[in-house]
DNA sequence: TAGTCTATTGTTAGGAG
DNA sequence: GCTCCTAACAATAGACT
């Protein structure tokens, strides 16, 4: 399929920085847009030798950790109080990865 | 000053995956990037309605923090046992701007 | 040493499957 | 829900200030 400009699709759209009102677009950017945060933190951690931790926690409660186990476990017990069960095991999910 | 194209720069040039090893490149690679992931992670907030908290150490110790208060006061007091004093002060004088 | 410039590399919004 | 595509948008390496 093509568009009347003969390509395949439009491209990136500039966005406002304001929350997004579509529910299943805010999924979409939320989970894109996690996975290039922690992108970052790994190229920011590997090019310049440093730690980096990220916690991120969705609009739904839901928790996601990035970061050196050592400082994972210790943030991951503190947080926990904070989120709900089905959040903290996503967080010890993505930790048994590493 | 020109270069032999007739251009100012040279513009960005790629970078191999790997520790930067020249110290002043790696200073202003950490502060530039550094810069960007919280920039990131502030546009993850706002557009999603997420709450983010990061903790960077850099390769000399020192500490920066980015978050949501509540959170980062309670990393906070854990990752103080992890840093020198400067990078102590520094994450106190990080969150007092907010 | 922190900020500016810009060519180039890198990221991602919207769409398709 | 995903994963792939790709044009448009954004971040940044290196040079310079």
């Amino acid at each position: 399929m093509e568009n009347s400009n003969g390509t395949k699709t439009l491209g990136r759209r500039k966005i406002p920085m304001r929350k997004i009102v579509n529910k299943s677009s805010l999924q979409v950017a939320f989970t894109k847009r996690r996975g290039g945060l922690f992108r970052k933190a790994t190229e920011l951690s590997i090019l310049c030798g440093s730690e980096v931790t990220i916690l991120v926690q969705s609009s739904t409660q839901k928790l996601y950790a990035f970061g050196h186990p050592a400082l994972i476990d210790r943030i991951d017990l503190i947080s926990r109080r904070r989120c709900d069960n089905n959040g903290y095991k996503a967080a010890l999910k993505m930790e048994k990865r590493r």
